[in-house]
DNA sequence: TTGTATGCGTTATCAC
DNA sequence: GTGATAACGCATACAA
């Protein structure tokens, strides 16, 4: 590997003038530049962004915590964050945080020694006072569906109780009144918050909620198969089952139909999240967009113009959920 | 941040001394190790990654480039991945290819780039020669999905003509005898292999191989979806489909079922890869398994063992599939 | 516009 | 066992 003093002696300069052609930043004569360029390109000069990072105080990497590195919304979410910070020559590091407290805050310690300039976090089981904490320090981050007042800047949000409130509003305005719901772990924000959004479409149309209409899973496809399960086993009668995210709704429906109900004219099933999944069920799947791929850009956005001062547009900070409305709920106004 | 130096002095011995507690290679007193561990605890010490990289040079990161950063199987790859190197204390940096030659070079280029001591990589679209030139120079990496037979230690890849194989072999054994075939992009060498599968295994059983039912899509699920109705329109008779991954499967199902036919029963629809669809898919996907998890895994071994001279068990480098029986298929014998 | 000198925080090679 | 001291490859004040 040739070095810059290297390239510096075949072109004749000194290493600091390589330096500069290197950065652009302050002017050179065009003779020594040129020199100095085809002196890189003899040598197959790459410079070392090791020592860069060294002496600029600067890594130029990012660190990103997700919970699962499999999972169609991380996936999505990381594919935005990379297209953005790779396009600026940022790199990305990764690690998983499982949805487990000690392995979060791991993943971050484990980041932060790795010197990443900012980080991307996508966590759920740490506490907010531990965020609040961490950003006192001199660490720089940026939350992605989490939002926590005191640090709201750093956040961006999904308005997931608008979402769930869209769900049951939708099958409400088609004519259902029982309405079952399957959860996603209640101690998690992100679930909370969707069945608020459930309460408060129900409530608005005078209906009050059920606690035995409501099931709390997973997140994942077998817990919406066993939340169904336990739903119809209570013999309360409903029309419609709102799930807290599209894997569990495809449980839910394999439940049903385990159960010899046909989805959708026995039983509506409504989604969230919109992952890719949610388009190659059958029937395809109705539910609620998170625009999960765009946050993770806007969250890349964030960091270049917050870290990097580069020029980036406005940063907005709670996205709003959109309703997506396919084959598996019926209407049953005539 | 403090520093190396820092410690030093607070625990008052020489910063060779402080870096050969850190490191424990050489023997050190066990009174002055407890002074430096003190110290560094009162002081919060973190050693810096770059620093050490700088020194010994060794970066302690390792590359990954694949096609997309979503998409299932890129997801559990780099999952597997990455829970094997950061229990070894490396870090992951990942890059996405898009399977666009120019756009896989990049990634490569940005890899080396930021000083990975090694890369995996899932490439799909740069040439034999180009990485066969790759590996001539000092940069480590291996191969997933993707045997070239001149550097085949560096490939870790599976048996994709197997699969095929065993795909078809399964309709057949179960009394199909007019079979489609949807592809992958054919230039796509895990695309071509699994379509020799099934050529073979048509041929074990005397059947002639209907070009006219071969289909080529995309790897995808649209792709999928055009190519059954293309099928379709050949009028040319057929009870069951393969499809060279699940993707496609799913948009076949619907395509089939568009134009009315039911599956299994009108139509037997035969997956590949596994992915974590196949099973939320209605009915089941009957597939073959890609252990393409297992294969990232093996590929850190493969790093952790000639990169790093950790202690490893022998890697494997090529991977055997299974079929996985599911709903998709009827047998057509009584 | 260009060159000199120093520092970034470690590891590693010597001596002692 | 322990301590100086020289790399590692580059950025950057400061001079020229």
């Amino acid at each position: 590997m040739a070095t810059i003093y290297q390239v510096s002696e075949l072109a004749g300069v000194s290493l600091a003038t390589v330096s500069r052609v290197m950065n652009g930043g302050t002017r050179v004569s065009e003779k020594t530049r040129e020199k100095v360029n085809k002196a890189m390109e003899t040598l197959n000069y790459r410079p070392s962004s090791i020592a860069r990072s060294l002496a600029s105080n600067c890594s130029n990497s990012v660190g990103i915590l997700v919970s699962e590195l499999h999972g169609p919304i991380y996936g999505a979410m990381m594919s935005g964050i990379e297209k953005q910070l790779r396009t600026a020559g940022k790199h990305v590091i990764i690690a998983a945080g499982h949805s487990d407290a000690a392995s979060e805050k791991d993943g971050i310690e484990f980041l932060i020694a790795r010197n990443c300039d900012a980080l991307i976090l996508h966590v759920e089981a740490v506490s907010d006072e531990y965020l609040i904490e961490l950003a006192t320090t001199q660490h720089k981050f940026i939350l992605i569906n989490r939002y926590i007042p005191q640090i709201a800047d750093n956040c961006i949000s999904l308005n997931n109780r608008r979402g769930g409130y869209l769900a049951t509003k939708a099958l409400l305005e088609n004519g259902h009144r029982d309405i079952a719901y399957i959860s996603g772990p209640l101690w998690k924000m992100d679930a909370s918050d969707r069945y608020l959004g459930h309460q408060e479409a129900l409530a608005e149309h005078g209906i009050i909620c059920n606690d035995a209409l409501l099931s709390e899973g997973n997140f994942q496809e077998e817990g919406g198969n066993e939340c169904m399960l336990a739903l119809l086993e209570t013999k309360i009668p409903f029309s419609a089952v709102v799930c807290a995210n599209d894997e569990m709704a495809a449980g839910a429906m394999q439940a049903a139909r385990d159960k010899g109900m046909a989805v959708p004219n026995d039983i509506s099933v409504m989604g969230f999240d919109n992952v890719l999944l949610a388009q190659y069920m059958y029937p395809k799947l109705s539910t609620v967009n998170y625009p999960v791929q765009d946050m993770g850009k806007m969250a890349a956005s964030w960091i270049l113009k917050n870290i990097y001062q580069a020029n980036q547009p406005d940063v907005s900070h709670v996205f709003e959920p959109e309703l997506v409305w396919r084959d598996s709920v019926i209407s049953l106004k005539r």
